[in-house]
DNA sequence: GTATTAACTTAGCAACTAGGGC
DNA sequence: GCCCTAGTTGCTAAGTTAATAC
């Protein structure tokens, strides 16, 4: 069958060659145009290319293959009646006795073993003519991205559960009964009474306003300051209903989660083209007070309830329909297939959309996130090329050029984001490459003995502070004097740019290449570099552990990738030098019981003492190796303290880098990447070799 | 050319959970 | 068996990008 199978995938695979050929001449048109570009397009590095496709198609081919596993699976859990198999067919109260009989009978006579073959010889005949081709052909071309989804909606958020009678709310100290509605509001913000969101000017204000418009009009007229409202009681009683589900029986734990579980089951996958995936957030987001990060001017708002008829759902004509809650309708039912979306609804803060999408381990993300990779690394074949180029821009005569050179290079050297435009007032007040102010850098002619320091001090993502001294080339330093003259603080640094601007000029130089490229690819080359810079193959497990978490500190520095050091952090550092002190005085021990031992063989010199000299040597070995490991934890800790890993192990760093260097290291895959990790990554645990690089 | 919007990725925090140490 | 803590998962805000509208 395998060598069937290989003769009918070398024909197959001159087909598709052939059509590929056909379907991407303009491609090729394109790319011959690149190679003509390069100057550099020599025969070795055609073949390259050529091997690398062929080893593109033939690791498809690889995860294709191991979807025959996930299919069959599926096929058993779906039954064969299912629609995408045989046209399905309106069962009769006949039909089903007759089917049931038959089933009775086929349990009774066939031996299970037939059963399956027969299954395979039913299922492997279509299997075997797409399978191998699934990855490449199900990547439609014209931006379709499914055939067939059916799934069972969302989940709502459970309805308001009023208070009991005896938790009362006080307005200038006397108790006042709310009406339902006033009253769900209040627990939002008596739910956050410990934060320090709540002490914020702004969020009280957002809050109250909002409060307001859900009172009735005796209630806005008795309540006319938010500083004369006692929280206190409903604040309490939150705190012991978490304390009491904290508490709670084991079995009571068991049921709840078993009823998560039912749920899941139920609403938390769905079928796409022949595939049971799982659904990420299909919880409708539950209502209360808006929480923005950072400054933000809308932060304390109400974020109301999500209702059926505000919810829009997406799924293919042929399927079962979702149905909404009893008595209630959805606002529209879409069968849209070239979005990957299968709920949405708009939210009230920002007038935004928001989705209900696959998981990260299903198909149509995990070939999104290769794309991604594959991107960065076309990106590493000519950004030698662009950097000269954009070099050579700074010298540029015209403004809006030199701007978008210096702008790119800071977005390369430094792994800044784009920076879009964001409307004044709306949200923090943060930015990116393109939208940085005069404000947020200053010049140094000469810094801590280095030249042309530039120092960036500003306010990104999620108004995570990024502040940085580097020296760049003179040409730049030059430069951003030029931009920043006559210029006030709050002016623009690139007033002749955008991302748009930015973005239109990166696609012209490579195809698909954008600012965010330039994160992905540097953040997975410097993985790459560093660990093969830093890893010794002499080193135990933990040690080359500890030099796969300094090559992903390493990134994590570069995309400012930051954290609240834990709460607990100085404790539990606090407990390890505890361990730390207690092994070096075991230690201390250790060695001068050593030396006892050796004067005493000294002294004795017989076989018994000698012996005895060699298990204390052992021992000291023993704990100093301890401590070392010990001590070790306590440096990783202490320089992860401000640094999350976890950001640019999720987004930025190629997976195959990781799974190729635990092959070659035989470190086993669960130490670097959990399940979770792993299942966003099949596709790279698939194919990744020993001998991959980035 | 500019503004707006839809769709999707990236991000940090908090709640939850499992497992190691005592 | 309990407690503590690190790791995991869920949640949802905040970005980027490309398409569309004007």
């Amino acid at each position: 069958k395998d060598k069937e199978h290989k003769h009918k995938d070398h024909k197959k695979d001159k087909e598709r060659e052939k059509s590929n050929e056909h379907r991407d001449s303009s491609d090729k048109k394109h790319r011959d145009k690149e190679r003509l570009k390069l100057k550099d397009g020599s025969s070795d590095k055609q073949k390259d290319k050529h091997k690398e496709k062929k080893k593109e198609e033939r690791v498809g081919r690889v995860l294709c293959f191991s979807h025959i596993g996930t299919v069959l699976s599926e096929l058993s859990h779906l039954g064969l009646e299912d629609a995408e198999f045989k046209p399905k067919k309106i069962k009769t109260e006949n039909d089903r006795s007759e089917k049931k009989a038959k089933k009775r009978k086929q349990e009774e006579e066939v031996p299970i073993l037939v059963a399956c073959v027969g299954m395979l010889v039913y299922i492997l005949p279509s299997l075997c003519f797409f399978m191998p081709f699934r990855w490449e052909e199900e990547r439609y071309t014209d931006g379709v991205k499914w055939k067939f989804l059916e799934h069972k909606g969302p989940v709502f958020a459970p309805p308001y559960d009023p208070l009991p009678s005896n938790v009362k709310f006080y307005y200038d100290g006397k108790h006042m009964k709310l009406s339902s509605t006033a009253e769900e509001v209040a627990t939002f913000f008596a739910k956050m009474l410990d934060h320090e969101y709540t002490t914020k000017e702004v969020f009280r204000k957002n809050f109250y306003k909002d409060w307001r418009k859900e009172m009735t009009s005796e209630e806005k007229s008795k309540i006319t300051d938010l500083n004369k409202c006692d929280f206190s009681e409903m604040s309490e009683y939150f705190k012991a209903q978490s304390e009491a589900r904290k508490a709670m029986t084991k079995e009571d734990k068991q049921k709840i989660k078993e009823e998560n579980e039912r749920i899941l089951q139920e609403y938390g996958f769905c079928i796409m083209d022949n595939h049971k995936e799982r659904i990420a957030n299909f919880r409708i987001e539950p209502p209360g007070l808006f929480r923005g990060r950072g400054d933000h001017p809308k932060m304390g708002m109400l974020k109301r309830r999500i209702r059926p008829e505000d919810i829009i759902v997406n799924c293919s004509k042929d399927s079962k329909h979702p149905k909404p809650p009893p008595g209630t309708k959805w606002k529209e039912v879409r069968h849209d297939n070239k979005v990957t979306w299968l709920v949405s609804w708009t939210e009230n803060i920002q007038g935004s959309i928001k989705y209900i999408m696959l998981n990260p381990s299903s198909r149509i993300k995990g070939e999104k996130d290769w794309q991604k990779y594959e991107t960065a690394r076309r990106l590493k074949k000519c950004v030698e090329r662009i950097r000269a180029q954009y070099r050579d821009d700074w010298k540029s005569k015209e403004m809006r050029i030199r701007q978008r050179a210096v702008a790119l290079y800071f977005i390369d050297k430094l792994a800044l984001r784009a920076g879009n435009e964001k409307e004044e007032g709306e949200t923090a007040d943060t930015v990116g490459c393109c939208s940085l102010r005069v404000e947020h850098l200053t010049l140094h002619q000469e810094m801590d003995g280095q030249e042309y320091v530039v120092e960036f001090d500003f306010l990104g993502k999620d108004s995570i502070r990024y502040y940085n001294k580097v020296p760049v080339e003179k040409r730049v330093f030059k430069n951003l004097q030029l931009f920043m003259e006559d210029k006030e603080p709050e002016d623009d640094l690139f007033d002749r740019l955008n991302t748009s601007i930015l973005n239109k000029h990166l696609q012209e130089l490579m195809d698909g290449l954008t600012a965010k490229v330039f994160r992905t690819y540097n953040a997975s080359i410097t993985l790459q570099q560093q660990l093969n810079e830093i890893t010794n193959s002499e080193d135990n497990v933990p040690a080359k552990i500890l030099s796969y978490n300094r090559a992903n500190r390493a990134v994590a520095i570069l995309c400012n990738h930051q954290r609240a050091p834990p709460k607990t952090f100085e404790k539990s550092m606090q407990n390890l030098q505890t361990k730390i002190d207690a092994k070096k005085e075991q230690l201390a021990d250790a060695k001068r019981e050593l030396k006892s031992a050796k004067a005493d063989a000294k002294v004795r010199r017989d076989e018994k003492s000698k012996k005895a000299v060699e298990s204390k040597k052992k021992a000291v070995q023993r704990i100093e190796e301890q401590l070392m490991k010990l001590e070790v934890q306590a440096t990783d800790r202490e320089e992860n303290k401000q640094i999350a890993l976890g950001t640019s192990k999720l987004n930025y760093l190629d997976p195959r880098i990781s799974i190729a260097w635990c092959k070659k290291f035989g470190i086993p895959i669960e130490k670097i990447y959990n399940k979770t990790q792993r299942e966003k990554f099949a596709w790279a645990i698939d194919m990744a070799e020993k001998d991959f690089q980035f």
